[in-house]
DNA sequence: GCCACTTGCCTAAAGATGTTAGGCAAGTGC
DNA sequence: GCACTTGCCTAACATCTTTAGGCAAGTGGC
C-alpha cells in the first residue's frame, strides 16, 4: 500500500487549510484524514491527539503572523510603523480566518512562552519606539493596541460591523488616525486634560 | 417516575451556568442532561439542538449584558458613562467568562437582528451624546469604542495581559482616560493634527 | 540480493457526543 | 374515572477521539 508520506509538518500545514476553508473549529483529526484519504488512526503517530493538532496550527499562525509583522515594519516608524502593522493583523485575519482564530487559542503558560507570541509584544514595543513614552505607559500603549487589533478584526470578522453605513475601510483609517493621535498626545494619568485650545 | 420540571428556560440558565463553570466550548447537550440527572434525548423536546441551545445561552448572555449596560447608563454622562459602560462590559466578563464567550457566538442575521445586540450599539451611541461627534464619526466612534471593550477584556481574559508588570486595573483607568481624551478631540480625517501645544 | 529491523499506515475496538424514532407513564381536562 | 397530552424514557445510529496490536513498505548490513 503506497504511504501517504504524513509529517507533522504537513497535517499541520493541512489543517491550517482545512481550518480557513471550514472554521477552526470545525478542524478535527476525521476531516484531516479524510483529506489525506487515510485512516483516521494513521494521524496518531504524528501529532498526539486533537489539541496537539490545534495547538501546531496556533503556533503555526503566530510565527507567520510575527514574519509578516516584522517584514512590514522593517524600515518604517511613526505612523507608518503603526498602520503596516494594524493592516498585518486585519489582512492576515481577512485572507486567513481560520488561522487568525487558532492564533486566539489559549496556550498553556510553557507553550505560550516559547511561541511568537512574544515576539509581537516585542515588536509592538518597538513600533511605540517612533512615539515618546516611557516604561510604565509604554506597556499600557502595548495594551492598547493590541486591544484595538484584536478588537476591530475580530468584530468586523464576526460580522458585528455589517449593514451599517459608513464603510469598515473608512473606520480603520480613522481609528489608525485617533491611534496615532493618541501616542503622541499620550494623556497624563488622573484627570486627563481638556483640550489645550478651549 | 418522577419529572424533572425542564423547560427551554432553565435548560439556558442551567447552560449558562455550566459555560462559566467549564467554559462556553464545553456545553454539551450530553453535560447538561447529566447535571439535570436525565436522560440526553429528553432534552431534545425543549431545545431543538446543540446549536439551539448555545444560540440561547448566547442570547442570554446579550441580554443580561444590555440590561446590565441599562442600568450603569441612567443618570451618567461623559466620562461618568464611558467608565461604566466600559466595566459593564469587563466585570460582565470576569464574573461570567462562559456567558461573555456566548455572547460573542456568530448569529445568523435575523437572530442577531432580533437579539440584545442592537440595543447595545444603541447604548454606545447614546453615550456619544455626550460628546460632540457627527453623524460619520459618530459610528466610527462606535466602532472603536466597541473594539477596544471587547479586545481589552477579551485578551485580559485569556491571559494575554499575565505576567506583565503594571496592573490591568491601571492599564484600564489609562485607557478609559485616552478614550476620553480621544471622544473630545476627535481628529479630522486625513492627516491628524500635532499637538497644538508642540 | 537477502535478512533483520524500523517505521507507516492499517484493522479492531471502545468511549463520548449528537440526533431521531417510537414507547410508556405522569399529569390535565371533561 | 376516562381520554388525551406531555415529559422523560429506551433503542439505535452516525460521528469523532483514542488506544492496542498487526502487516507490509522502506532501510541498513552483509
Amino acid at each position: 500500500m503506497a504511504r501517504a508520506g504524513l509529517t507533522p509538518e504537513r497535517l499541520t500545514r493541512a489543517g491550517a487549510e482545512l481550518a480557513d476553508e471550514v472554521g477552526f473549529d470545525q478542524v478535527t483529526v476525521s476531516a484531516l484524514a479524510r483529506r489525506f484519504d487515510v485512516k483516521v488512526a494513521s494521524l496518531y503517530s504524528h501529532v498526539k491527539n486533537s489539541q496537539d493538532l490545534k495547538t501546531r496550527i496556533a503556533l503555526l499562525a503566530l510565527t507567520e503572523l510575527a514574519d509578516r509583522a516584522a517584514e512590514a515594519l522593517a524600515g518604517r516608524s511613526g505612523k507608518d510603523a503603526l498602520a503596516a502593522l494594524a493592516n498585518v493583523y486585519r489582512d492576515y485575519a481577512r485572507e486567513h480566518p481560520g488561522r487568525y482564530a487558532a492564533a486566539q487559542l489559549r496556550l498553556d503558560p510553557e507553550t505560550a512562552a516559547a511561541s511568537a507570541g512574544v515576539r509581537h509584544a516585542r515588536m509592538t514595543r518597538a513600533l511605540l519606539r517612533g512615539y515618546d513614552l516611557t516604561e510604565p505607559d509604554q506597556t499600557h500603549a502595548v495594551r492598547l493596541l493590541g486591544s484595538v487589533f484584536h478588537g476591530y478584526v475580530s468584530l468586523e470578522l464576526g460580522g458585528g460591523f455589517s449593514h451599517s453605513a459608513p464603510d469598515t475601510d473608512v473606520t480603520w483609517a480613522r481609528i489608525l488616525d485617533a491611534l496615532d493621535t493618541l501616542l503622541r498626545n499620550w494623556p497624563a494619568p488622573g484627570e486627563p486634560p481638556t483640550d489645550p485650545r478651549g
